[in-house]
DNA sequence: TGTACATCAGTGAACGCGCGTTCACTGATGTAC
DNA sequence: TGTACATCAGTGAACGCGCGTTCACTGATGTAC
């Protein structure tokens, strides 16, 4: 980013600082209590303002609330990457921690992600926004799978993985009787089963998921 | 059950049935609208009562809910197991396949379970009443697994298996511009992908899995 | 240098609605004597 | 056979609260002339 060269674009900026600590202050609340107890005036207080300020800044609490989201997948893909450059040898292994990781700590991307999911109405704008997120997502998990099949045979699998890691985390995140250091180890543990099995699962791969279309 | 034998064991036994005449009207409504649009309001009405009146067979909302949800549960128990008999030599596939449909078709029990997983605050009687029933769910899926390996890496898998096939119903239950057959097309076909990795991850499990903990 | 006007951030109070839950009451049925 | 009383299902109206959103207003800053 430029410094700004104008008096209109340095407002502009200005503006700008001033939503992003809207959305810093949303992410402290979504981290401080479940993501469906958060409400505008809890966002505004920590913000230091009035709630009726918010509006200024966002049209609606949905629009709030998906831009708070995208900020966590954005985090979560170089964080990805990262990991699996750092292990080049088992870049399954390694995409499954980072990600169970990520998304067991901040707990509230995930719990968002579940609820875009589970989706209620949502107008074509966000709507749009959580897609395009969604796909650079998907494709960061097919990157992972690259070289190995074909195109659409990696898909397939990076779908699978995917969801198979999301149905660790939502499965586990509350299983009854445990410390959050439990779960986050039996999670992590299932993480690196599954992608043992994708991993081995490769080496026979050809014609049997054609043979399951 | 045998058929009352006193005055009070009827009366009883009818009050039984009026509720379960109310658990049945929220099943409807539950399939008719979104899982968080549901009020008791709509299910009185659907019920032919008054909603006071559901405040006489259920102390609150949520005693409602949770019992309509365990009636999802043992209906899907069943199907699991009858669809595993059928198909001996892919059981795992069978498994999956039945799982699938089931919680796809009557997607207010799914919407249930993520709903009771992403987990507000319950009352301890119906945490209870919850963890019973989703220990049997896991206890059919560890059956599958049976004399394969040791019990410990049975559960592991069952597991395992089984959140992969829940994330595999909350990634693509809203996929974004495919059509409800597609969709159920795609998650069926991804359960069987999962299904024959657990099914031949198995050929090379022991000292793997172990090694992983 | 001063005045009138426009722009925009910020705000407290209020609106409006949904919805779980409770209340006070009616009416039917059974029981005791 | 009749009367007083208890039990219980069912109900419409109302309570209470939370919360997203809007409104009418203030005050600061910039602009035109």
């Amino acid at each position: 980013m430029a410094s700004p060269r104008t008096f209109s674009e340095l407002k502009n900026r200005e503006r700008e600082n001033r939503r992003n600590l809207i959305i810093d202050a949303a992410e402290r609340v979504f981290a401080s209590k479940p993501f469906d107890e958060v409400n505008m005036r809890d966002i505004a207080s920590e913000a230091g303002i009035s709630h009726a300020t918010i509006y200024r800044y966002f049209p609606d609490q949905q629009a709030l609330f998906v831009e708070a989201f995208l900020r966590g997948v954005r985090q979560v893909l170089p964080l990805i990457e990262e990991a699996v450059e750092r292990n080049r040898d088992a870049p399954l292994d390694a995409a499954a921690d980072a990600f169970i990781s990520f998304l067991s700590e901040k707990s509230h991307y995930f719990k968002m992600m579940t609820h875009f999911m589970l989706g209620g109405e949502l107008n074509p704008d966000l709507f749009e926004k959580l897609n395009t997120v969604g796909r650079l997502l998907l494709d960061q998990f097919e990157g992972l799978f690259k070289g190995r099949g074909s195109v659409k045979e990696n898909r397939i699998l990076a779908h699978a993985f995917f969801a198979s890691l999301n149905g660790v985390l939502i499965t586990f995140r509350e299983f009854p009787g445990r410390s959050r250091e439990d779960v986050l180890r039996h999670m992590k543990m299932l993480g690196r089963v599954i992608a043992g099995l994708f991993e081995h699962g490769m080496e026979r791969r050809g014609s049997e998921i054609e043979g399951r279309r």
